[in-house]
DNA sequence: TTGACTTATTGATACCTGTCAATATATAAT
DNA sequence: ATTATATATTGACAGGTATCAATAAGTCAA
């Protein structure tokens, strides 16, 4: 799945969300888990909310169980749009030194 | 000069702010020669604006030459700060496959 | 000094978005 | 069926921000 750059830092571009994406990664939570793991930061429908915008970014996976829904961060998906990110704004950076 | 992922992801966000970037990849550019690149698409204060922006997050480098001032890309800050997200967000991607 | 040029700043406006309270939807348990 | 639980959706509101027109500030030329 193919990322827009712009909607992808998007994605990054709030503290709460980093937070989320923190929380997330290498492990399944459920939203309320996250909620919890926030300490009371957000309510329940808040991160209902950041977690659909980074489903949409495509930077956490989903899984039903049950009427519980575990999420977990794409570290593959991080990774391969930081790398895109790279390729696009410093795309010869290390190669040529009289592009510095 | 270290720079806060989120601020880094914020100046990213915004899809005139990264054709910007684009524009001053790998050259020096004065505003109005930005102006001019971006075709009409934004006027003369907002590109001074979003210039602001990015200098701010040390994705841009200045020069002063006579009346002008000359922007271009912070490569290495660019690559640093997507290395930070990928050391953040995606530590042992490629190292623990059991992570995954 | 005056005028021309380049860029930054200010004020106004419209749009976007993060947050919450309330509610809806869906699923499991009894 | 009814109740409880988990999550998503809706509506409202406040704060942020992208944009422009107008203006200010700084610099060079004459």
């Amino acid at each position: 799945m193919k990322v827009d750059p712009v909607l992808f830092a998007k994605a990054l571009a709030d503290e709460t969300r980093q937070e989320i994406m923190k929380c997330l990664c290498c492990v399944w939570l459920s939203v309320n888990d996250v909620v919890d793991a926030l300490g009371g930061k957000v309510n329940q429908p808040t991160v209902s909310h950041h977690l659909k915008k980074l489903e949409e970014a495509g930077l956490v996976m989903v899984r039903q169980e049950g009427r519980q829904r575990f999420y977990t961060l794409n570290q593959e998906q991080v990774t391969v749009c930081c790398g895109n990110l790279i390729q696009r704004f410093a795309p010869e950076y290390g190669k040529k030194p009289d592009c510095r």
